[in-house]
DNA sequence: AACTCCATCAACCGCGCTGTT
DNA sequence: AAACAGCGCGGTTGATGGAGT
């Protein structure tokens, strides 16, 4: 007797996700916020699972998504943070503001695996403290444990720098990638809202405008006047003089008129109501020593009961050549 | 130019955890 | 306490585009 399906298979559809599909979706949690995934398909009209709109949204549409190259900064902090916690890319995630686990799980399979890999052997092993190998002499109560420390010196820290939210230190502490974003009753908030979701989608309408024209042409009708020649990941506001008018589109049509997009821009997510949902902007101008003082001070603690534990979290001389 | 191989990444799948009834 | 529903996470797959032959 096994789990009964997420959804049932019949007319849910699957595979990429169309630039319509994204702004139903996006519309939706504007108003309503994101959460209740069950009720999203049959609300919206999406011919999509719950799961996949809730992955859709947080993988891609969400506000304040970093997409494309990854710094070097971010590299080293995710080949330590694996080392750290393993391949649980939702805890590393929570410390690489701007990146999705999905994003950090695709970069590591699809590059930095193989530079360590390179770096440390044809055969795939990686030396001891890096990950895949800590694995073995680290069991993943341990790592879990360890980030449950993380959680907790978030929640202290949290409590203790309330009346602190203003200053200007680095948010040293794991993002909340929880979305307890509200729905907004205040129209104002909502305009805030949807503008800073637009940027993504105006994002994706470029790319699936370059790689799909056909299927633009077929289910809607998008006309530019504009070059879309942004590569992915570089994030733009929405370009001047773009208009979407597929039904549908209409609605946010005002959010890709060159006027609105003016006002768009002045909705950073640090202004919208989804900057909840937004990481702290920290790889810009937090050092990593910073960081790294940080994660070992927790290292470190556990390290006094045990010594193997935290056996080799700095990066090994090996890796000074690898960034 | 045509074909094959490979790398990349968005999306799917299945499982486990947690909250609710 | 048990059953259920919903969500989150990590592993995997498949579509796509680019490089190589």
């Amino acid at each position: 007797m096994g789990r009964p399906p997420c959804c049932d298979k019949v007319g849910v559809k699957k595979g990429p996700w169309t630039p319509e599909e994204d702004i139903v979706l996006v519309t939706y949690i504007q108003n309503h916020g994101p959460g209740n995934w069950r009720g999203v398909p049959s609300n919206t009209g999406l011919l999509r699972c719950s799961k996949s709109c809730r992955l859709r949204w947080t993988n891609y549409l969400r506000p304040g998504i970093k997409r494309g190259d990854f710094s070097d900064h971010e590299e080293k902090m995710i080949v330590h943070l694996q080392a750290l916690l393993g391949n649980r890319w939702a805890a590393i995630a929570s410390y690489l503001p701007e990146r999705t686990d999905n994003d950090i799980k695709n970069y590591w399979n699809t590059h930095l695996k193989k530079k360590l890999r390179k770096l440390h052997g044809q055969d795939g092993h990686f030396p001891e403290g890096l990950s895949p190998s800590q694995s073995t002499s680290k069991g993943q109560w341990e790592r879990r444990l360890q980030t449950d420390i993380h959680t907790a010196k978030q929640a202290l820290c949290d409590a203790l720098s309330l009346n602190k939210s203003t200053n200007n230190l680095p948010d040293l502490k794991p993002s909340n990638v929880n979305y307890p974003v509200c729905p907004s009753t205040d129209p104002a908030q909502s305009s805030t809202t949807y503008a800073s979701s637009t940027d993504n989608i105006a994002r994706l309408l470029q790319s699936w405008m370059k790689s799909s024209p056909k299927s633009s042409q077929t289910s809607s009708e998008i006309t530019t006047q504009n070059s879309f020649n942004n590569p992915m990941g570089n994030l733009s506001s929405p370009s001047e003089g773009t208009t979407a008018t597929a039904e549908g589109f209409d609605s946010i049509n005002f959010c890709f008129s060159s006027s609105n997009c003016e006002e768009a821009r002045k909705f950073t997510p640090e202004n919208t109501l989804f900057q909840h949902e937004r990481k702290p902007n920290l790889d810009n101008q937090v050092p990593l020593t910073f960081l790294e003082n940080w994660l070992f001070d927790d290292g470190a603690a556990q390290e006094e009961g045990d010594d193997h534990l935290m056996m080799d979290l700095s990066l090994g001389e090996d890796d000074h050549g690898l960034f």
